[in-house]
Formats: C-alpha cells, structure tokens, sequence
DNA sequence: CTGTTAGCGCCTTCAA
DNA sequence: TTGAAGGCGCTAACAG
C-alpha cells in the first residue's frame, strides 16, 4: 500500500515515455488531448502523487516559508501565524515555525536551519540587534519579510503597526482624562523599533500637551506580570507619585495593576493604567485593562499577501518591496478613565 | 554571493571526485587523514553548505515533521508545540504546523498536504471522527502521534493525559467542598475521547459519593466564553439550580463566572466553578479561577521523545509503539471552596 | 583509499 | 506530438 507510483511507472503501464506523463500531468499544451487524458486516468487509477521533494530539487522552490517569532505562545504571534497560514496554505504553500525566544543568538541558528531547508522566503519578528543573519538571508537571494518588529534594511518589505501612532494615542487618552503625571513602562529591548516608537509616541503627546517628560517616569522592564508589579514598586517609592501609567505591554500593565490594587490604590480613580497588544485576557478582567488593539490576523494575513504579491510581480520588474504600516486602534477599557 | 556551491565545485577544486568530497563531509571512515582535512578546509573556505533538498531526495527523509492542532493561538497547543519544538530543533529536524480548526475536512486537507510534502512524521491533536485519513498516513508508512486528543488505532503512539482522572479530581474537588448538585458542560464534540473521558470522571466521581447524575445537569457547548454565558442561562431556568459547574474547558468556565456574577449568584459561595486546561488568565483573574493543568510543555517533550526513541529503537525489533499518559493535576483557586 | 557509475523523481531542452 | 538525454545535488555500491 505504500505509495511509491513515479511516473516512470505510469508511462511504462501505458508504453509511452516519463517525459510524455510529465507533460500530460503538468498541462503541457504540446500534447494530444487523448495521451493527456489516459494517462490522467491511469494516474487517478495508480493512485500517483507527485513527488514534491523531487520538485523541489528540480525547481529550487520548496514551497515552504519560514516564520520567525519570539514566542508561539502568545495571542498576538499565535493570531498573526493564523493569519499567514490561512493566507499561504490556500496558495499551496507550508509554513515552518521557529521560535527565537527573545535570544539573538537563536534566532541566528533559526535563520541558518530555515536557509538550510531551502525556505522560499522568511517571515520574522526579529529580536535582533545586529542585521548579520538577516543579511545572510538577502545574500542567499531568500525574500525577507519583517512583521511587527522590523530592521531598518534594504530591500527588505515590512508589515508593522504604527507603533508610535499606538503610543501616542495611549497616551492621549490618558491626558484626555485628566492625567498629567504619566509614567511609561518601557517593557521590551529599548533597542527594538517597537519599544522605540511606543516611546516617541509617548514623548510626543506629553509635549503637544506641555508636560514635562520626567526620565523617573520611564522605567525598563521585560514583559512578564512581575515586572509590572516591581515597576510599580519602584514609580510609587517617588516622591511625586504618577496618576497613570502606559505600559507597552499587557502583562506588565496587568502586574502593574495587580501591584496597586494590593496597595488600596484606587484603578482607575487614582491611578489610570493602558496597557499594548490587546490579549484576549484584558477583556476578560472583572477591572478590564484598556489597552492597543494591533490586529494580529490583520497582520498575518498581510505579511502572506505582500509575499505572494511581490513573487508574482516580480517580473513587472524594480523594487516590489513594500512597507505596510497598519493603523492600531485605541480600547477603552475600565482600568482608564473616560 | 549567492551560495551555490556543490561537492562537484569543492572536488574539482581539489582535484577529486565528488565521492571523496561526500565521504570527507560525511565523516565516512574510508578516506586517507590528509584528504578529509583538505576537504573540509575547502568546503569552508568556499562557504559549502550541503543541499537539504538533495539530501531529502535521495534518503527519502525531509527532517521536517508535521504537527496538527486544532488551533494555534491558545496557550495550551501554543506550549505543546513549544515542548515539540524545543526537543526537535536540537534534533535537527523543522516542524511544520498546520491548524484543523476543529474542522475535519480541513484536517483531512492538512494530513493530505503533510503527506504531500514528505514528512518524517505527523504529530495530531485530532478533531476527526473518522479515522480514514489518520488511516491513509499509516498507509504511507508514515509514523502517525497522538497527542491530547487520540484515537483509537493499532500501532500508533500517543501522549494525552488521564482526562478521566482530571475529570474525576474536579468533580471530587467540588464534591469535598460540600457541593452536591453539580452541574457539568462538556465544551466541545462529545465525539472525542477527552470529553467521553472527563464527563466518565465526573460520573464516576458522582457515583462514588452517591450522587444521583442528573442528565439536565450536563450541558453540550463550544468552547467560548459566550456558550458558558448561555450554560448559565439554561441551567439556572431549572427549577433546581446547581450549586456547583464543571466545565471542560476554561473559557467556558470564565463565560459561566461572568454570567453568575452579572445575575447576583455568589461564586464561590453560591456557586462553585472549576474549569480545565490551566490557561493563564485562570490565574490572572481577582477572582482566580480553579481548574486542572494538563502540563502541555511537558507534553509537547513527550510527544518529540516518544518519536525519537522509537525512530532509533526500531532495529531492536517489534512494536515500539508507546501510550504514555501524563497525570493532570488539580489548581484549587478561587472559584471553588476548600 | 579513491574513482566510476548509477539513481532518488522530476522537468526541460533538443531532436525527430 | 512524442522520445531521448541530461541534470538538480547528493550518496552508495562496486571496482580498482
């Protein structure tokens, strides 16, 4: 029952030659309707399938995409592989996850197995400070694509959100409200755009409301609920205490949350909190946490189109690389005023 | 730059035969010290890199392995593939991951597709009723590994946890804590094991502590936040409310919470609630909700090393085929007395 | 110890 | 319209 029909096999059944069934299966127009239709018949009959490793081989093209990701765990970059999938298993295409754990030195093995495997092209979130593997990449001619978190590159296409649109609005909303001593909780490798942005933002609504950015009021963290808590330890041993605070991450606005509450502080009366990235769980908080919707799927599924666009346009010939910047959109929430 | 160099470059570089060059790379014991260390000098200095795909095409093994879930962006088949992942990389082997969407035709389409693409071996969390395609992989040849949600087949390995014992400790759980009228949703197709097995510990647990099993007590949802809403709705019209709801999944376990508190209805006081599957925002919650770790890291691990050892241990002769079971565990928060 | 040959399964010129 | 031949890059069997 194993099935190991070549088309060597079927044009021997059928006395004609490997070159012939290859024609017929591939709709060759060179070929008579009758030779093509008997040996699609015996084909279907023999139970043939094509042997995609040896295309593979032949063609160079392996039909399989590389996505890089910090983590897989989490809804955005679970949303966001949903979403290329949907998009690339349609075209026929397999996509091949690697996780990079936030750890540079990882994703550069990452990139060196995808490259290995012969990818047709890489998807990445990239954690990395130095461009070095990513180069690597473009040098072997293998499409680069940066989702979310994008590197300043040549030639490389981009789907990200307006991250300093998303700080900015965040931190809007909370002056709108009546904020005006705003802390930013930086929790992520400042050296990533993202975190880059999400501060800019920050810093950019502060001043078209002329307050003063205080540089205690912008704390470094990593994106885990502890560090929220810690953080929030650290913003309320000042002497003037903030009466918000914008993390750039759900988990860190949570622990933040969760720290103050456990001090009689009063979410959002006393202090306002905004969190980023809308996981699933800030709705689902009897005090639910606004916070940056980034439309994941959105952004998955546009990551797979600039691709496949791009591979057909290609011979239309020039740049096709593209940099999609998505709008994300303000979620208020209980843990902010309005 | 583009890195295209082959055996063939290297040997007539040296002034040899690919063959020798093949046996210098492959540590292959018949070649003179002196040859093997020239080869590999040239291989790296000329940045060789061997061909995968080649590689694939000759041996017939990929080194990719396809995994099947039901879907991605959940913590619990998030961390499974993370525990895949991690024990196969360091393998040297890619996984490919595909989505069923709890949709059987889409899962048949996957299992088609991995077929398809020659890998090593699939790894399914089924929602398939049928066994027809599961059947066409072993067909192939191909090792087939369930894991959490298996089937019934010969010569088959899965991993899954003892849904009936985690059924049963939930149940005795609240049953301990004075609950005597417990309700239970079994939140997905009651075709799969895991609910036959988690509803058969409730029963059990019922009738243990001479509890009569009311079957207006067990309710047939999806898993959403909204049916535990809906659950709620239909259970409380009864004229015997429950004092108690076990739920089969977190989410629906939350839907329940939020609908009990909206009506007034004490949880845990009233109401007892535990749900399954330890999702994170369990725990995030002020009112935290009880429930049973299925340690999906772990059981991501196991499924990778079951592969493994029987990959390697099949010389030793017969079936190497493993049913390994992993022992939920019971998180007692707030959401149920003690 | 090394070279020659053949083949994994497919596609694609070049001839006929 | 079809056949013959060669090659994608690698490995393994058989000679020498």
């Amino acid at each position: 029952m194993n099935n190991k029909v070549t088309i060597y096999d079927i044009a021997e059944k059928l006395n004609i030659t490997a070159a012939t069934v290859s024609r017929a299966l591939n709709g060759n127009p060179n070929i008579s309707e009758k030779t093509r239709e008997t040996v699609l018949a015996a084909a279907k009959e023999m139970n043939y399938k094509q042997n995609k490793l040896a295309l593979a081989l032949k063609s160079g093209k392996s039909n399989h995409i590389g996505v890089i990701v910090p983590r897989i765990n989490t809804n955005f970059f679970g949303s966001v592989i949903r979403g290329i999938e949907e998009e690339l298993n349609a075209k026929g295409y397999n996509i091949i996850i690697c996780q990079s754990h936030n750890d540079e030195e990882m994703e550069a093995k990452n990139i060196e197995t995808l490259i290995d495997s012969h990818v047709d092209a890489i998807f990445i979130s990239s954690s990395s400070k130095s461009s070095a593997s990513l180069q690597k990449v473009l040098d072997e001619k293998i499409p680069l694509i940066f989702f979310d978190r994008r590197k300043i590159m040549n030639n490389v296409s981009s789907v990200t959100i307006d991250d300093f649109a998303g700080g900015y609005m965040a931190t809007k909303h909370l002056i709108d409200s009546g904020c005006r001593k705003i802390a930013h909780i930086i929790s992520g490798p400042i050296e990533l755009e993202i975190f880059k942005e999400r501060h800019r933002g920050y810093q950019q609504a502060l001043e078209d409301h002329n307050i003063d950015y205080r540089k205690d009021y912008v704390l470094r963290t990593n994106s885990s609920i502890e560090e929220g808590k810690r953080a929030v330890e650290i913003l309320f041993s000042l002497n003037e205490k903030p009466d918000a605070i914008f993390s750039a991450s759900d988990f860190v606005a949570l622990g933040a949350i969760q720290e103050l509450q456990k001090r009689g502080i009063k979410v959002p009366d006393e202090v306002s909190v905004i969190g980023f990235a809308n996981e699933p769980f800030t709705d689902f908080l009897e005090l639910s946490i606004s916070t940056i919707d980034q439309f994941p799927l959105e952004m998955g599924r546009t990551v797979a189109r600039v691709y496949l666009n791009q591979e057909t346009g290609d011979e239309a010939g020039g740049n096709v690389q593209k940099k999609v910047v998505l709008q994300p959109k303000l979620i208020a929430r209980k843990s902010t005023r309005n």
